[in-house]
DNA sequence: CCATCATGGATAT
DNA sequence: TATCCCTGATGGC
């Protein structure tokens, strides 16, 4: 169940990199200061990153950012970096409700209490290491005024699967698990086909999908790659199983053709032998 | 109650 | 390639 913020229902988003995006918005929409605004209460319920937390505490939330799935909360006197990974939550809670002892960070204002649990990451960084983690980074289809030109060159240089590739956060920045099937779904491509065959359209063409259903992650805050028409219901109403082509699925939402699975770049993914051809 | 699994990634071997 | 790390929903007993 989502928790309730103004008119906006927050659900609690899975971790690809519409859900880091999303979050630094809704974090500088809540906790962001105005010149003049409260400042942020920083607590670690849990212990575990005391020092860090004690560290913010009683400062104010300038901004934040996310390079595909990590994300930058910039205080005025510290850098917080915060990577989710597989089982991270950043979820949103009236202020009255108490942090749990699995509560790795608490940011609170008057208004609204963050709770960060399961976090591969939560630490403060100099602006330097934050410069570093963000070039190790490939392009992310969600930052403004992106364009795919290192996409294009890395993967023309590597015979490893488009699956592989797809899930290297250094040649491509935001996309995981579900995105990575349904885009190769959606753009005709079998997961195993070499990165260095694919034509410069086909290139163009995963990126160009990869922005318009990431964008429409961060609007949703969830992901659904399903068309309303093909589906016959607004985006909005888009739900449960509809939701997907392809990922953890057994038949072909599009065709009903049976599904295959193959373990690529450590993780298993579902294609449409009929949608996609080898 | 317990085991399993998950939309991720760093680190060891 | 394998192992480990975090949490919590789920399903089997």
């Amino acid at each position: 169940m989502g928790s309730r913020w103004g008119d906006t229902v927050i659900l609690a988003a899975m971790p690809e990199g519409h859900t880091i995006h999303r979050l630094a918005q809704d974090l500088v929409a809540t906790l962001g200061s105005a010149p003049g605004a409260a400042t942020v209460q920083a607590t670690s319920p849990q212990g575990r990153f005391a020092d860090g937390a004690s560290l913010l505490d009683g400062d104010r939330l300038i901004s934040a950012e996310a390079f595909g799935k990590y994300l930058f909360c910039h205080f005025g006197g510290a850098l917080l970096h915060v990577h989710l990974g597989l089982i991270g939550k950043f979820r949103p809670n009236p202020p009255d409700v108490p942090g749990g002892d699995t509560v790795r960070l608490r940011l609170e204002n008057d208004r609204i209490a963050w709770h960060l649990t399961g976090p591969a990451r939560c630490e403060l960084v100099t602006p330097d290491e934050a410069s570093a983690i963000v070039a190790g980074l490939g392009a992310d289809p969600l930052r403004p005024r992106t364009r795919p030109t290192s996409l294009h060159r890395l993967l023309a240089r590597t015979a490893k699967p488009i699956g592989a590739t797809l899930l290297d956060q250094q040649v491509v920045a935001g996309i995981g698990n579900v995105y990575r099937a349904e885009i190769l779904f959606l753009r005709g491509i079998h997961p195993e086909r070499p990165s260095s065959s694919l034509s410069a359209d086909e290139i163009d063409g995963i990126w160009s999908e990869a922005k318009r259903l990431l964008r429409r992650g961060v609007r949703l805050n969830r992901i659904v790659t399903t068309s309303p028409a093909e589906i016959g219901r607004p985006l909005a109403r888009i739900d449960g199983d509809d939701r997907l082509y392809v990922y953890h699925r057994t038949n072909c939402r599009r065709c009903g053709s049976e599904l295959g699975t193959l373990e690529i770049g450590g993780r298993p993914i579902q294609f449409c032998p009929s949608c996609q051809p080898a």
